[in-house]
DNA sequence: GTCTATATAATGATAGAC
DNA sequence: GTCTATCATTATATAGAC
């Protein structure tokens, strides 16, 4: 294994103030969103407000530090990932160490629903890295091709946080604010592999009547014929 | 046509004091989130603040006011898209009058994103209709049955509202707030047609191993076995 | 009923002692 | 560097004139 400490804690038994209120901005921002005062990030961290602004100077500024932070985390985290080959008992070994990163992707998931700049851009990497890795599976033979691979990706990408967000709704799930990151994926993985195994309509009367509908993709600039087209 | 006047405006010439103030009030939340003041709630309706407090008492009870109507119109407009039959023609042809709905969809989004027990109460009303349907297409032969038909349904409706939300925040989406909802649609129409219609990927092992690793759904309570099973 | 003016509470940010 | 105490702003909400 690569990595076995926690992505929050870089040190176990001490961290910098800086590390310290980061970890906890973090942690806040993710579970109670970005409205949440800078003195209760303070208490989590165990300082007063004032030093969270000594430190950082401004409320915008730590944010900007935790996604910058978080950026580069997830972006490790998602090359580890890549190491392993894409079989499916490596990627549900991977399944069993999320929980780590719960409050990354709740930080993620968070800065999505605020929208904004900050969330803008991670999206869009997520997109491009999610296209490279789709790609390979075309190419591969282990992924259907699609007419619009960019406008896929990013669907692709809106159902996973979507279906995260309406898990943190189901009800009964404010109750445990720890349990959800590994518990949301068990609830999401039966549905989301069904359908990308199985399909969902049984014929292909509805996509037929969009594509008479509108012939090609109306996406804003090329691919108007993947080269997969047979008819 | 069962109703040709946009929801938003039940009176053309002239608007009760209440009914504009909500009207103005679902607008901004929907497109700005529910941080807005009340202040700019009422410059929009052509009132002063204070008249706000007076006719609703507090900004609570107007988001209040504000759900109760969009979920009360959303629930009439459901019903009305569900009197014409499923074919593809008709979806079509329901989707050119979407844009009519913009600022209800953009509430319920909003609502979702910002959480707490109003989105949870919309969503699992949703989550319940989308059941039904969903039931009477696998009762027809049109829809694919699933091994957790409630997971499901909850995954299709956050890949719904996961796709608005990205599709808002794609490069440039901020520049034109009046556009967005049926452009979303049709970016997002595609790939979710794509995936009903054609899978994603090409065998199954990973849902064989999926399967594998958890043999029953991991739901909380029941429906282990559907009454729809024929087997 | 609608307004102006104000009360009250919470926020981000700063000053200055230690 | 960290704290207590405070400022300035902004929010919801209220009081009272017209």
């Amino acid at each position: 294994m690569v990595n076995m400490r926690s992505p929050m804690a870089p040190e176990p038994h001490e961290l910098s103030t800086r590390a310290r209120i980061r970890a906890a901005a973090i942690e806040r921002f993710g579970r109670d969103g970005f409205a949440v005062g800078v003195r209760q990030i303070a208490d989590d961290a165990g300082v007063s407000a004032a030093s969270v602004m000594k430190v950082f100077g401004s409320k915008e500024a730590l944010r900007v530090a935790c996604d910058a932070y978080v950026f580069r985390t997830v972006r490790e985290a998602k090359r580890d990932v890549l190491v392993e080959p894409g079989a499916p008992g490596a990627f549900l070994g991977q399944l069993a160490r999320i929980d780590e990163y719960r409050p990354l992707v709740g930080y993620v998931l968070r800065s999505i629903q605020d929208g904004g700049p900050h969330a803008a851009e991670f999206v869009d990497h997520m997109v491009a890295d999610a296209l490279e890795y789709i790609a390979d599976g075309v190419a591969a033979g282990t992924i259907v091709p699609s007419r619009d691979e960019e406008a896929r990706a990013r669907y692709l990408m809106g159902a996973v946080f979507g279906a995260l967000m309406l898990d943190a709704l189901r009800p009964g799930a404010a109750a445990d604010p720890g349990e959800r990151m590994l518990g949301a994926i068990e609830r999401t993985a039966l549905p989301a592999l069904e359908l990308m195994s199985e399909g969902f309509l049984t014929d292909r009367s509805m996509l037929d009547a969009y594509l008479e509908y509108v012939p090609d993709p109306p996406v804003e600039g090329d691919t108007p014929e993947p080269s997969l087209h047979s008819d």
